[in-house]
Order: structure tokens, then C-alpha cells, then sequence
DNA sequence: TACAATATAATTGCATACAACATAAACGAG
DNA sequence: CTCGTTTATGTTGTATGCAATTATATTGTA
């Protein structure tokens, strides 16, 4: 049989679709849990990497986060702004922008801290599935830096 | 042992960043493709929607890709402004706007025909894996309507 | 030491996303 | 029939994302 291009290209077969889609769905289950706390998704993963090691420079958090500077540069640069981060330049390089946690933003960690059984809370999958979910994407991931 | 909230709060714990990032790299797969066709991702799943049922409803849209009309009332404007498809009124019920493709977001099916192949072989998962990876997905869109 | 190549952030431009609100049409109980 | 409710779409405001470009600093090398 020939190859059917209009079957092929159906939603359902297309793997972005439910990826993307299951991410916003994930995604937006933390608003009701980080609105109270004042700050939005993409700046609760940038504490999570400077809850884990404070004092990184931008590009380690690019690296890190898998976002491009241009995405996190005006971003931090709120952040700042908010109160959240120290943005300043590196006394050994002068390009490195180094980012810390004010203390507002260190404590920020305990108010949050239930963030995460809650959101897991919300997704109804089985321990085993998702586990299983979690080595496919890093795999996905990891093949196609 | 206590419960070690901190640990707890590591990136690599949290589903949402692996599953947002594989998103996002496996969407940057397609712009190689689609750029030369005009497209945009987003415009893309939109045609593929259409492709399979041409003349359904905004809300229909909204519904099949998951997204919502804030998003997709203003790109499919846009689309209608770039000769892809057309948005008329249903005769039956005034407040419903209904999509059909021009002959022009029909031919460009022929041209977007290979993009589904080519990402696939972007995405360096076996056939197995990327089957497991669907079926999780699916399972946690569905059960988190 | 000049100076081209490289590296790091920031900025600009464009395209999503979604919450909240607005508008208009259709529906439904009385 | 009628008016409050619901439904479908559109609009506004805010926040990402990324490509491409810019600005500045550092590095490697002749």
C-alpha cells in the first residue's frame, strides 16, 4: 500500500501535540498554589535553581532551565525589580551577570514549600507511570540537545 | 526521617520542567520546516485540524488543540488575513463563527506532507519508546480535564 | 601589543498563552 | 412572551519564548 500522507498527519499522531499540551495542562495547575505567592511559573522554576545553588550566573541558568537569555534577561530582571534577586556584574569577568536570592526571595522557599505535593496532587497517574514518564522525556531531552 | 521539602523542591523532581522542555525542543524541531511554508507551529496544528475536518467551529478548535479562544481567535484572524482560511457566521446560530479552508491552506497539505516524517526522524526515541510516551500522555490530559 | 574571533547579556520584534472581561445571540423557566 | 442565564466569540492585559541583533568584555594569536 502506498504511503497515506493524510492519515499520517492526523493530531493524534502528532507527538507534539499531547506534549505540549499535557505541559500546559501540568503547568497550569500551579497558578492557584503560586498566585497567592505573588510570582508565576517561569519565575518559581528560576527559584527552584537558586534554592538548589544561589549565586549562578544567567547562562547557567539558560543552561539549567533550557530557556534562552532572551526569556530570562527581562525576566530576572523583574525579579530584581519584585525583590526576589541581586542581579550584579562579576568582579572577575565584567560580562557575567551573577544572580542571588534576597532574603525575600530566600524565604519565599518555605512559603512554597507544599507547592510541589500539591501539583503532584492534582496529576492522576500512578507512581510507576510516572516514573516512567519522567525517563522518556529526559531521554527525549537529552538526545536532542 | 523527616519529610525533606528541599530535596522535594529540586528541579529534577518536578514533572512540569522535563515535560515543558521536551514541548518546547520537540516544537523547535519544526520550524526549520514550517518557516518555508510561512507557518508558524501553532498554524500549523490549527491546518491539521482542518485538514481532517474541514468547516468546524472556533470552539471546536479550541477544544481539539486544547487552546484557548483568547489564543486561537486572534491567529485564526491572522490566518484568514494571510488567505489560509475563511471565517463566516453559521447561518443556524449567529454567535458561532465557522473555519474553512481556502484552496490555498488546502494545497499547502501537499507541501507540509513530509514535516511529519522529517521531525520524526528529528526525535531519537524507538518506535516502543515513543509509543509508551503517547500513551502516558494521553492518560494524564484525560484524566486532568 | 593590536585585533580578529569568541563569549555573555541585553534588546527588539514577533508569536503565542491564558485570565478576565465584553458583547451579542440563543435558550429556558414561568 | 420576557427577562435572567447560558453560550460562543472577541478583546485587553500580562507574561512568556525564541530568533536575530547589539553592546561590551575577554581571549587567542601573530
Amino acid at each position: 500500500m502506498d504511503y497515506d500522507y493524510k492519515e499520517a498527519m492526523k493530531l493524534k499522531y502528532q507527538l507534539c501535540f499531547p506534549l505540549y499540551a499535557a505541559a500546559r495542562n501540568v503547568i497550569g495547575h500551579y497558578s492557584p498554589y503560586l498566585k497567592p505567592l505573588g510570582l508565576t511559573y517561569t519565575q518559581y522554576i528560576v527559584l527552584l535553581v537558586l534554592w538548589e545553588k544561589d549565586g549562578v550566573t544567567v547562562g547557567e541558568i539558560c543552561d539549567k532551565l533550557l530557556l534562552d537569555n532572551g526569556t530570562l534577561s527581562p525576566l530576572l530582571k523583574k525579579m530584581e525589580k519584585d525583590g526576589l534577586v541581586e542581579r550584579r556584574r562579576s568582579i572577575d569577568d565584567d560580562r557575567v551577570v551573577i544572580i542571588t536570592l534576597t532574603d525575600k526571595g530566600k524565604e519565599l522557599q518555605i512559603k512554597a514549600k507544599d507547592v510541589p505535593v500539591k501539583v503532584a496532587g492534582c496529576v492522576n497517574l500512578t507512581q510507576e507511570k510516572v516514573q516512567a514518564l519522567y525517563s522518556l522525556l529526559y531521554e527525549l531531552i537529552e538526545t536532542n540537545k
